[in-house]
DNA sequence: CCCGCACGTTAATGAGCGTTAACTCGTGTT
DNA sequence: AACACGAGTTAACGCTCATTAACGTGCGGG
C-alpha cells in the first residue's frame, strides 16, 4: 500500500452516467426483465460484459436508478417545501417539482411505480423508506395548506389524495406520446402540460378538502 | 363426422376463468416476464403444461386479460354513457363505472397499462383500438358536460384532463394495501375510497374547464 | 364393450440470458 | 523501460423457462 497512481477517485462519471440514461430508456421501454444487458451494452457502444467494470450487476444498475430518483424526488421535495413562506405557497412549489420531474424524467418516472419489485429486498426497503418519507412531507403541506385537511379524521383522505395526485401527475407518460418527438394531431405542449398539470392537481386537493368538509 | 359425443361446446369455463384469475394475480404482482408457468400452473391445481390444454400459451393468456378488460371497459362505458338524461349524469355514470373497476378488478387495472409492452404486434393493436375508442368516449362526454373544453381549441386539453383522471383513479392499486385484508392504519374502506376519487375526478375536470376557459 | 376425447402427467428440448474467466490494449507513473 | 491498472473483448458456464412429445386415465355414447 502506499501508492496512489493516478487520480481515479471519481474515475469517469460520464461513462457511468451514460450507462444510467440508456438503461433507463429501455427498461422504461420494454421493462426489466425485457432487456438483456448487451443490449444495453450496444446502446452505450461497448458490448455485453463490459458493463461490469462500472456496476456490480443487472441488478446493481436498476437499484441506482430508483434509489437516485427516489432521493432527488425526496431532497428536492424538502428543499422546496421548506423555502417558501406559506402552506399554499409550499404546495405550489412542491407540485411544480413534481411536474418537472414528471415531464423531464419521464422514463425515471415511469420505472419509479413499475419496477420496484425487480428490487432485492435490500434495495426495496431502501427505495420504499424514501418514498414514504416523500409521501409524508406532501401530506404535512397539503394538511397545512387545506384546514379541512388538518381534522384528525381527515388524514387518511389527505394521504389518498396525494397518492392519487401523484398518479394524475405521473400519467404524462401515457398521455404524451411515446417519446420527446412528434407534436401531432394537436398535442399540449411541454409548459401547457406542466400548467394544466398544475391546474388539475390543485382541483383535485381542493375537491378533498371539500369532501372532508362535508363528509 | 355427425357424431358430437358429449356437450363440450362450451367445455369448462370455471377451470379457464380460475386460470385467468390466478394469471391476472401473479402476473400484477410480480410482472408478465416475472412468473413462470408452472407457478401459474400450481396456482390452479395442476402443474406446468396443463395449461396448454386450456390456453395456447403464456403469451394467450395475457393476451385474453387485456383484450377483456379493454373490451369491458369499452362496453360498460358505452352502456353508462348512453343510458342518462344529460351530459353531467352521463359523465358522473363513468366515473363512477371506472371507480368500480379499479377498486374491484385491482389487478387488471394495473397489468392494464403495465404490460401492454409484452403483447404481440396484432394483440397490441387491438388493445390499442379498443382503449382508444374508450378514451374518445370520456373526451365526448367530458367536452359536453364542461362547455369550456367543448372549444375547439381545448380539445388537447380536455383529452389530457382524461388520461390524468385515469392516471387518478388508477392509483388505488398503490395508494390501497397491497391486497384487500388488512385495514391498517386508518385507511380508506371501499365506499369511502370510492366517493372520495369520485370528487378527486370531478374537481380535476372542474379545473380543468377554468384553464381551458382562461387560456 | 370399446372408442374417442377432455384433461392431466412427466421428461426432453432448445433458446436466452446473467455472470464469470481469461486475455488484450493503451496510458500515466516510477 | 517496466509495470500497474482502467477499460474492453470474446468464449464458456449454468440456470431458467416456454414449449413440445409421449404417454395415462376416466367417462359418455354408439
Amino acid at each position: 500500500m502506499g501508492s496512489m497512481p493516478n487520480v481515479p477517485a471519481t474515475p469517469a462519471l460520464p461513462r457511468r452516467d451514460q450507462i444510467r440514461r440508456e438503461a433507463a430508456r429501455l427498461f422504461a421501454a420494454r421493462g426489466f426483465l425485457g432487456v438483456g444487458v448487451d443490449e444495453i451494452g450496444k446502446a452505450v457502444g461497448i458490448s455485453g460484459p463490459g458493463l461490469y467494470r462500472h456496476f456490480a450487476g443487472k441488478d446493481a444498475m436498476l437499484a441506482d436508478l430508483l434509489i437516485g430518483i427516489s432521493e432527488r424526488l425526496l431532497e428536492e421535495g424538502r428543499r422546496r417545501a421548506g423555502g417558501g413562506d406559506g402552506a399554499a405557497e409550499a404546495l405550489d412549489a412542491l407540485i411544480g417539482g413534481h411536474v418537472d420531474f414528471a415531464l423531464d424524467d419521464r422514463d425515471l418516472i415511469t420505472l419509479h411505480d413499475r419496477e420496484l419489485l425487480n428490487l432485492k429486498e435490500e434495495d426495496r426497503r431502501t427505495v420504499r423508506r424514501l418514498q414514504r418519507g416523500y409521501v409524508e412531507l406532501w401530506v404535512d403541506v397539503v394538511r397545512q395548506a387545506y384546514p379541512p385537511l388538518a381534522e384528525p379524521a381527515a388524514e387518511p383522505v389527505a394521504r389518498a389524495a396525494v397518492h392519487a395526485v401523484f398518479g394524475l401527475i405521473n400519467s404524462t407518460p401515457h398521455s404524451l406520446g411515446p417519446s420527446p418527438a412528434q407534436e401531432d394531431r394537436a398535442a399540449l405542449e411541454r409548459d401547457g402540460m406542466a400548467a394544466l398539470l398544475h391546474s388539475l392537481a390543485h382541483g383535485a386537493f381542493s375537491a378533498a378538502a371539500d369532501a372532508a368538509a362535508r363528509g
